[in-house]
DNA sequence: CGAGAGACTTGGAAGAATGTTA
DNA sequence: TAACATTCTTCCAAGTCTCTCG
């Protein structure tokens, strides 16, 4: 129904005719969201229990309940607010009889429910070939049909088609709101966003939409609002998309735009910390950090309603420590704060002098909760950074440092001489300054020791094999010595032979090792895929003759085929 | 101009698919 | 070929930044 794909690549794809400012397309036609299918009531064996008994649910009740009983044994459940907040809204939607019996969450039972879950998992898994092959086959049919729209005459794929499944809500660190319930979402909740004269998407039998609308200056291809912040929700375009990979492209052309005047920016701000206004002080000093630790911008947030997590600007007293002294360094500034999904950055920096100054200065008669930067918002300084350059903003500098440290890493790293085992440790390292810089971390994974362990086993047994071999070597060398015969020659060609291919494996399992061990904690997946010029990348396989799949996956390649197309060995970002 | 709405990017974790090993 | 580990993909929360409105 929507017509044939155009397929991907193709010339000319990343330049086409320039569209009136704020336009986003011409064409826009797709089915609408996909609803994600209605609650099915448990079997009558299933049982919910209060107090030791078992209590029969009311449906709207027993689905709450079985939301909750799905994550019975996540950490999340042990959470007083998460359970507090849970429980008010359970009951919120229980019946008035049910509202009369179930007053205490510690009485109620969810472990039957919890396990008739589990089973059903272990049976979906272990569902026969041709069982799970059709169940794969039903939703690539739904993938086909309204995974995909087209947009000016290509079709394009989504990325979230569907609706998010009511459930409970999981914020990322203390967040205020763990536990609440998200409801589900319908037809008329939803707005479609599509061209005029499309094929306008049918809304599921017997419902309607909320609104249909025709706004070529936004992308999205639908909306909602959820209930937990009062938010809205899109249906957006697939990173690969054309729209999405023209937006990309152009976010690092701000960003190399930088590198031309980010010298001047630098002299200027260190001019500002000698200002005699304090808000253009404290601004100095914020941009100081934002370009030399790579923070985000911290805008405020509403206090009770998020997790408790700052950025630069939204940085209080009680979250650095100054040391004039500390290791041998002086003018140490301590970070130690929460930042976006409250993930912690810690960081001992030695800084300029005057920046210190002032820091004590900003400190001075101030609680450990008040800001510190209490004359800055971001507003303010992005007013500042947009004058400054066209497009200029605080997350911009984030952008030009992790993509500008990508290329002097790669340079300072990379090796001619090294095979490509030891070309993609160099990339990865590369890659991973990048990561500890924009703090992406990640929690360890639970295998690590052990598989680390493997990997170690593996490493020794091959060593004896080398030394093994070397002796094989050896002996092979002997005998030919003494008979120099055509045979024994061919032998020791033979051994050489293998022994190289033992030490070749051996260097390989070592650099594995040593690159497993340097990732423990990084997430090197965001910084790959958001901040890095792709075009970096691609530069160093063609410089290098390192094949693209060894550092894109599909993916990734389908999302950076822009970069693919037009980068050079020669690009120099 | 300041708060809130809106639109879009960025983020780690969980779940699914795939690869490897005993 | 089952069990386990690794990689890929999906999920959806949480940021940034601009725009709008009183």
């Amino acid at each position: 129904p929507l017509g044939l794909g155009m397929g991907s690549g193709g010339c000319g794809r990343w330049e086409e005719e320039k569209k009136e400012d704020g336009v986003k397309w011409m064409q826009l036609e797709h089915r609408g969201p996909y609803f994600v299918p209605l609650y099915e009531p448990l079997p009558e064996d299933v049982q919910f229990y209060y107090d030791g008994k078992p209590l029969k649910l009311s449906l709207a009740t027993e689905e709450i309940a079985t939301f909750y009983a799905k994550m019975l044994h996540h950490e999340y459940t042990t959470k007083e607010i998460f359970q507090n907040n849970f429980f008010h809204d359970w009951r919120k939607g229980m019946t008035s009889e049910e509202q009369e019996i179930i007053k205490d969450l510690d009485k109620c039972d969810f472990r039957e429910i919890h396990k008739y879950f589990v089973e059903q998992n272990e049976a979906r898994k272990a569902l026969p070939k041709e069982e799970k092959q059709k169940l794969k086959e039903e939703a690539d049919k739904i993938q086909e049909e309204y995974g995909y729209c087209i947009l000016d005459g290509h079709r394009e794929k989504i990325a979230n088609f569907k609706t998010e499944p009511p459930g409970l809500f999981r914020g990322r660190g203390e967040h205020p709101k763990m536990g609440m319930l998200k409801k589900r979402i319908m037809p008329e909740d939803v707005t479609i966003n599509c061209s005029r004269d499309s094929k306008i998407p049918e809304p599921p039998e017997g419902h309607k939409w909320k609104e249909v609308r025709f706004d070529n200056t936004v992308t999205w291809l639908a909306s909602w609002t959820e209930n937990i912040n009062n938010s809205l929700k899109y249906i957006m375009l697939n990173p690969s998309s054309k729209l999405k990979g023209e937006k990309d492209w152009q976010k690092y052309e701000v960003a190399r735009r930088l590198k031309d005047v980010v010298h001047e920016i630098r002299a200027q701000y260190r001019r500002d910390w000698k200002s005699k206004e304090i808000k253009k002080r404290q601004r100095a000093v914020a941009l100081y950090f934002i370009d030399k630790l790579a923070l985000r911008a911290g805008n405020e947030k509403e206090e009770g309603e998020t997790a408790d997590t700052v950025g630069c600007c939204s940085l209080r007293v009680e979250h650095i420590q100054l040391h004039p002294q500390l290791d041998g360094q002086e003018h140490v500034v301590e970070f130690d704060f929460l930042g976006k999904d409250s993930i912690r950055y810690y960081n001992k920096v030695s800084v300029e002098k005057p920046v210190f100054r002032n820091l004590q200065l900003f400190m001075k008669n101030k609680d450990p909760t008040d800001d510190l930067f209490d004359h800055l918002t971001t507003t303010f300084l992005n007013k500042h950074l947009q004058h400054l350059m066209d497009g200029l903003t605080a997350k911009v500098f984030r952008t030009y440092n992790a993509s500008i440290t990508l290329q002097e890493q790669l340079k300072a790293l990379t090796n001619p001489e090294d095979n490509v085992a030891g070309k993609l440790l160099s990339y990865n390292r590369a890659n991973r300054a990048v990561a500890i810089l924009c703090n992406h971390q990640r929690s360890i994974p639970k295998t690590f020791a052990k598989s680390m362990q493997v990997l170690q086993e593996k490493i020794d047994t091959k060593k004896k094999q080398v030394e093994e071999a070397q002796e094989e070597v050896k002996k092979a060398e002997d005998e030919y010595e003494d008979t120099k015969d055509a045979k024994a020659e061919a032998n020791v060609e033979k051994k050489k032979k293998l022994l190289k291919r033992l030490e070749e494996q051996l260097a390989k399992l070592n650099i594995q090792a040593t690159d497993k061990e340097e990732n423990k904690q990084i997430a090197l997946g965001t910084s790959k895929l958001n901040y890095l010029d792709p075009r970096i990348s691609v530069a160093w396989c063609k410089k290098f003759g390192i094949p693209i799949e060894r550092i894109y996956n599909k993916t990734q390649r389908e999302k950076f085929a822009w970069a693919i197309d037009m980068a050079g060995e020669d690009f120099e970002f």
